[in-house]
RNA sequence: GAUCUCGUAGCUCAGCUGGUAGAGCAAUACACUUUUAAUGUAUGGGCCCUGGGUUCGAGUCCCAGCGGGAUCACCA
């Protein structure tokens, strides 16, 4: 029944064997009281303290009565000093021998009370004198090696193991957990940073009826009881100005995303916005909030305003450049989009080679000439700002010029971060708005948005003048840990399904009276499971077994048709 | 969705113009009471992703599929 685990898995299932024979209980279910942890045990060193500890055993470095291992804790590691003397001080030397020598492996949890001491080499370690096995693991973790000078060897490197099975990535690569801890750190300093301002963190609805707020395809789902489609969010905006409505001074959420659109390294169908609303502010006001709350960030998640990301040191130091959109184009390609009619502009982008058709409006055609030619060169923080007004149909109109919104977008290492309104609170304006995104629609535009009449009416009450912001949580953490793909900064990003080869049902093919030597060498000659066997010829089977037999020089006797013929007369 | 590329031991990887499947680490056994990529000796371990095809012979060549990665398209 073994057939299909490792040597290695097997080694280790017949240690749970072995240990509960001698009356270990290789899961015990009592609580492990620990006093310190690794980090505590290297910070504060005294020597001769007793300290207990609990985590994984991690590298064993056996010389006959005394073991050098790692213990790993949730913080980091301590070297443990097994001194057969010291753990057995009696005549039975079996814990030593036995149980720690043999049938604890690496990767098993323990649980340890010793000595801190420092060892010849100069290392602060444990010397254990109680020790006690608190969880076993029968799958071997990769083994990942490192010398004096921080080379690893045989790291656990593999995207697809190491995303499918991240608990074994947290395991074994110490920098991959450190990310998720920063991860962590910024997103509670940001929420900090909105606390300390009196906002208020909220929750809306994340199955919607139409889902707004934003242009993408959503995954689709259904009500039972009400018998209607229902759409994950794609976006919380409508719903957070509803709140700003409602007369509260300042909302905001983590709002977990999903879009039904492509997968690559910067894109997984849920992601994660925070999403700001704050009222009687405008978007310059936001601007200052904007590079204060990331400088925050910067300080209490890394300590520094100066972030490594690649090749580049990013600053976050206030204020931010800050750069209209026209003058970025007119910067990067000579063309002054002011006044310029349609024509003028596709004609324009036409020139500089930009693939552009006939069913781009002004927006879209701009949104394509600053996408190609100007976006990538804004590495350090830059506010773009006052978008064209086909661009964003939740934005207010420029204050000074009506072709314009007072928008801005945060330009960070060539890509953008943040995106920003002096929200659009006039409902009329609003409502004609998006009667022009039906029309974009109707025209090709498959990114435009659906109408909530609910959130125009809501409008209609009154909405204060509001300033809203959103931030790519993932792609600022991505910013942040110096990371290239949005998978490193997700716990458990999205994968294709794995598909599970059925293994073999050797008890199955028993029950027909496949003899004992026989069973575990049917699926290696290809027959898996009784349908295969079904499937095929007697003949066949009886050829093929045979031939499997002489070609691996198996001992064991000949299948005989006769044999053949009776397990398939029992599956009939 | 398109193109390129990869899939070999638990992990990291070799395997050339087709000819009996390899290394290091891990495992097992023995030795070793301050090692740290511990060391030394010995041993075991492979549906070479799956299915077809070509061939006397396929890990290797061809086709299809599955899965990953990269680039592109769409999007944040």
């Amino acid at each position: 029944m073994n057939a299909h685990l490792s040597p290695e898995e097997i080694v280790r299932r017949e240690a749970l064997t072995k240990l509960r024979s001698h009356g270990i209980d290789p899961f015990p279910a009592a609580e492990f009281i620990t006093t310190h942890t690794s980090q505590d045990c290297l910070r504060h060193y005294e020597e001769g303290k007793e300290v207990t500890l609990a985590g994984r055993i991690m590298n064993q470095r056996v010389m006959g009565k005394a073991i050098f291992a790692d213990l790993q804790d949730a913080i980091g590691k301590i070297q443990l000093y097994l001194n057969v003397d010291e753990i057995c001080p009696g005549e039975d030397k079996s814990l030593y021998n036995d149980v720690v020598k043999h049938w604890v492996h690496y990767g098993d949890f323990i649980g340890i009370t010793g000595k801190l001491f420092t060892t010849k080499m100069g290392e602060i370690s444990i010397k254990v004198q109680q020790f006690q096995l608190l969880a076993k693991s029968i799958k071997p973790l990769p083994v990942v090696k490192k010398d004096a000078d921080g080379n690893v060897f045989d790291a656990f490197t593999d995207p697809e193991a190491r995303y499918r099975m991240r608990y074994v990535d947290l395991v074994v690569n110490p920098q991959v957990k450190h990310t998720f801890i920063l991860r962590t750190r910024i997103i509670n300093a940001m929420r900090d940073f909105f606390n300390n301002h009196g906002y208020l963190e909220v929750d809306t609805p994340v199955l919607q009826n139409i889902p707004g707020g934003a242009a993408a395809r959503p995954f689709i789902t259904h009500h039972n009881s009400l018998d209607i489609p229902m759409y994950l969010r794609i976006a919380n905006e409508l719903y957070l100005k509803r709140l700003i409505v409602g007369g509260f001074e300042g909302v905001y959420e983590f709002s977990r995303n999903f879009r039904n659109e492509g997968m690559d390294r910067t894109h997984n169908p849920e992601f994660t916005v925070m999403e700001i609303y704050v009222a009687f502010k405008d978007y310059n006001w936001m601007m200052n909030f904007t590079e204060n709350m990331l400088n925050h960030v910067c300080q209490k998640a890394l300590g520094t305003s100066d972030v490594q990301h690649g090749h580049n040191v990013l600053n976050f130091k206030p204020p931010f450049k800050r750069v209209t959109m026209t003058q970025s184009i007119i910067d990067y390609t000579g063309f002054d989009i002011t006044g310029k009619s349609e024509k003028e502009i596709h004609d324009f982008c036409l020139s500089i080679g930009l693939e552009v058709n006939e069913n781009m409006g002004k927006g879209k055609l701009i949104d394509t000439i600053f996408g190609e030619k100007c976006e990538k060169n804004y590495i350090q923080p830059t506010f773009i700002t006052d978008y064209p007004v086909e661009m964003s149909p939740l934005c207010k109109r420029h204050r000074e010029n009506p072709e314009l919104t007072e928008r801005f977008e945060l330009m960070i290492n060539g890509k953008e971060i943040a995106n920003a309104y002096s929200e659009l609170n006039d409902p009329i304006d609003q409502l004609g708005r998006f009667e022009e995104q039906m029309r974009l629609m109707e025209r090709g535009d498959d990114e435009a948005m659906f109408i909530d009449h609910d959130f125009i009416r809501s409008l209609e009450y009154g909405m204060p003048p509001t300033s809203g912001m959103g931030i790519g949580v993932d792609r600022l953490v991505m910013l942040l840990t110096n990371n290239e793909t949005i998978q490193e900064v997700l716990l458990f990003p999205q994968m294709r399904p794995e598909k599970h080869q059925p293994g073999p049902d050797l008890n199955a093919l028993r029950d027909l009276g496949v003899s004992e030597e026989w069973v575990e060498h049917l699926p290696k000659a290809g027959f898996h499971s009784v349908e295969e066997l079904q499937q095929a010829k007697p003949t066949a089977i009886h050829q093929q077994l045979n031939g499997y037999r002489k070609k691996n020089k198996l001992e064991i006797p000949a299948i005989q048709l006769e044999d053949v013929l009776a397990w398939i007369s029992q599956i009939n």
